[in-house]
DNA sequence: TTGACATTCTACGTATTGTCGAATATATTT
DNA sequence: AAATATATTCGACAATACGTAGAATGTCAA
């Protein structure tokens, strides 16, 4: 499955837009030249493009749009942790729908490999959350 | 986040593509004209449709293409189980990189919306897991 | 009113996926 | 082998998503 190399299967979002993101989960509203500078201190790009892909986040409701005084603010509209809860919804749904001991076993390893500290923390997620289920059940 | 109802954000395959590796794990080694009779049960395309997509499968490495007796066959590269688990690799990886604990809190909701028992699996996988690393550092 | 700065519009390039018909290649059948 | 049928490949077009940015337009203050 070598094409990971290239791209990549699920990718969740453009690399612009990602970086949009992540400079306003970073720093609070901002505007767009604000949004522009902090990007431009990595990459050479036009105060349009990141304009232009601002408003399609906008548009895609990931960033809120707001009149400051005499200059658009822009935040994210959902949190770092929403914005992954809510994707991973969709994504794991897509993923378990062609297997789900598969994505089981490959999150688990993902996670050893990535951050092995947080398997404590999803191990207890997990007691919680069967907790939760049996008091709904009785 | 309404944007899922259009697409979804981590899609990973199209939808002819997901059908056809559907029929390939459902069924063995099938030709292009089994492929398309069983596709064709549900929705009406060209046979051609069908063969361009299971050919970008097989230039993607997805599906194997083999010779049979005067004609190719095809079959999937990757077992569903198997494919699952890179893919989920992948993309939970680009989800990871956004916030691990989002991920996780996420995973474990829709596991246990999706399948109750499998959180079981879950937590004994997590468990060896756990074991294998402290092996591994002694 | 004239600049300076902010915002929007329009547009091109590339990639991916769905969709096919036309062309070509490869059997099969006379 | 010629004719016919079947299989396979090619090339195309549409839609969408994303990156990219110049041109056009809007706004406000001096």
């Amino acid at each position: 499955m070598e094409k990971s190399a290239k791209e990549g299967y699920g990718k969740v979002l453009g690399r612009l837009e990602q970086e949009i993101l992540d400079v306003l989960w970073k720093s609070g509203p901002l505007n767009g030249k604000e949004i522009f500078s902090d990007i431009r201190r990595k990459r050479d790009l036009a105060l349009t493009t990141v304009l232009t892909v601002i408003e399609r986040l906008a548009k895609k409701g990931l960033v809120r749009k707001t009149r400051g005084e005499s200059v658009y603010l822009f935040e994210a509209a959902y949190s770092r942790d929403g914005f992954a809860r809510e994707v991973s919804q969709e994504v794991l749904k897509s993923i378990f729908d062609i297997s789900r001991s598969g994505a089981c076993a490959s999150f688990v390893d993902m996670l050893a490999r990535v951050d092995p500290v947080e398997l404590e923390e999803l191990s207890s997620m997990i007691e919680k959350k069967k907790k939760e289920l049996e008091r709904a059940r009785g």
